[in-house]
DNA sequence: GTCTATAAATAGATAGAC
DNA sequence: GTCTATCTATTTATAGAC
């Protein structure tokens, strides 16, 4: 048994607050006691909580583009593989880790910070323009739409029904909002 | 010339800060010197921090609500009406005033201040499924798509427009998200 | 590498004078 | 109603011993 690395161990304590209360909310002091990490830990392995924070939040980055690429790379019509990525199991009532960031203000003054939220969303509406187009030119998507605007428009769905969740206390209106696009999405007679 | 109302500028501040950086980021010393309203005047129009966001988030939600209300009732078809509630003039990159509280922390976990949120997204995704029914009905609206997840999908492709647009810097990501929505609305042959 | 001591600034009030 | 003084806890570290 070797245990956890301790830089390793102050990332993932930090993944979880951001997650939770978010940049402003989380502070050094929050971390150390949930990670169970003195005071000296913390400083000797990171600068502080902006240098803490970037670490977590370039990590939360990376793993939600790899899932992402993994369902729309999937096998399936276009559709198919919008439905994959947007049905995926997700922790609706805890909000999106990277879409939850554009509301902290001192994470979007920073641009250190803010780099991988813009990276991330930018890259996933590309991607769903792609896998959109591709249906296009197959014929499993109605070729009247602008595959760009109706991937923000899927992209926009997710994080948007991540706060309808929230605000109602249920998942209810998340999965609601998502059958809805995808019953807007599939081709009619 | 009569001077603003002290309450009236201590609700109206805190509305601000609330906006710019959520509950958790705004504090009372903040709100103070905004308004330039003294410590021992804050103190005695309100209990403290919550009873005066509980203020500004209630007169928040009734301003939305009562917009939101002003443009779904007009003239048009349900399409437009729909069209005429996502397409109104915002400030974009502000994102939304309520739906930026459902990543608060602090307000979530007080029932008191969650309620307007709560409500005001209940009553808004209530009021779309209504006119997409009338919609229905008239033909407007594809009989096959259902009202309720469709009202859905309406609301969190704005409240999502908004955070893509602080992802972004830019308020291009809510326009097509937006624009997207409205053409997969639209009937088609 | 980790611990404890120290510290300036802020958060969120309360108390009492005016 | 408004102002200043005071207060406890927290924030975000730095310094130096071990």
């Amino acid at each position: 048994m070797i245990s956890v690395d301790t830089s390793e161990r102050l990332i993932e304590t930090t993944r979880d607050l951001l997650w939770e209360r978010g940049y402003v909310g989380t502070s050094p002091k929050a971390i150390q006691q949930r990670s169970g990490i003195g005071q000296g830990s913390m400083y000797h392995h990171f600068d502080g909580k902006p240098d803490l924070a970037l670490a977590a939040i370039t990590r939360t980055a990376e793993e939600l583009r790899a899932q992402a690429e993994a369902e729309l790379t999937g096998p399936g019509t276009a559709v198919e593989r919008v439905a994959a990525y947007l049905r995926r199991e997700r922790e609706v009532l805890r909000g999106c880790p990277v879409g939850r960031l554009t509301q902290d203000p001192d994470v979007m003054a920073d641009p250190t910070l803010r780099g991988p939220v813009q990276e991330t969303f930018a890259w996933i509406r590309s991607r769903i323009t792609d896998v959109l187009n591709e249906g296009r030119e197959r014929g499993e998507v109605d070729a009247v739409l602008d595959p760009v605007a109706t991937a923000a428009t899927v992209v926009a769905v997710l994080q948007g029904g991540y706060v309808l969740a929230r605000a109602a206390g249920s998942v209810e209106p998340f999965t609601q909002a998502i059958d809805g696009v995808l019953g807007l999405l599939t081709p009619r007679a």
